[in-house]
DNA sequence: CTGTGACTTTAAGTCCGTG
DNA sequence: ACACGGACTTAAAGTCACA
């Protein structure tokens, strides 16, 4: 199973519930613009640090990130 | 806030509440023995992949993980 | 405002050992 | 069964130009 897809598809969806761009994540977690648009389409296994960094940034504890991934991972397999 | 302490100090709490070892685990997660040492004691900045590996391992959902870590790092604090 | 490939630098992760 | 270290290889971090 494909955790990081599942993953940055969770932070997409935080970073649109409190509207943020990209960018301005990026700017809040200290991280480069295309790095976190890289994290959001699953193409990079970020580690713990960042993953704080990010969590943090949205506001959102890290448990609660994963509780969204793993609902969001559900929703697909359940395909409604 | 040093997140990577209290997910060792978590790892090590679902570690014994499932009665392995460091390397029995290390094995089931596909990992090397001197490294789950260093991620329990908090020296470690482990990937994503290596917290879910680390997970399935343990039998615990990575949200569930977090949650261990966020209660222990409250109880530090809270010094009772 | 975001996706993407290519890239260099840094840190993750392994393997050998010790007490 | 675990802590800890040194040397090593691999992968992540971090950045850029361009679509």
């Amino acid at each position: 199973m494909d955790l990081s897809k599942y993953y940055g598809a969770a932070v997409r969806q935080h970073r649109l519930l409190v509207r943020l761009s990209q960018e301005e994540l990026a700017e809040r977690a200290g991280l480069d613009r295309t790095y976190v648009s890289g994290i959001e389409r699953g193409r990079r296994n970020p580690s713990l640090r960042n993953l704080q960094n990010i969590s943090e940034a949205l506001g959102v504890d890290l448990d609660v990130m994963f509780a969204t991934a793993r609902q969001i991972a559900l929703n697909q397999s359940g395909k409604n």
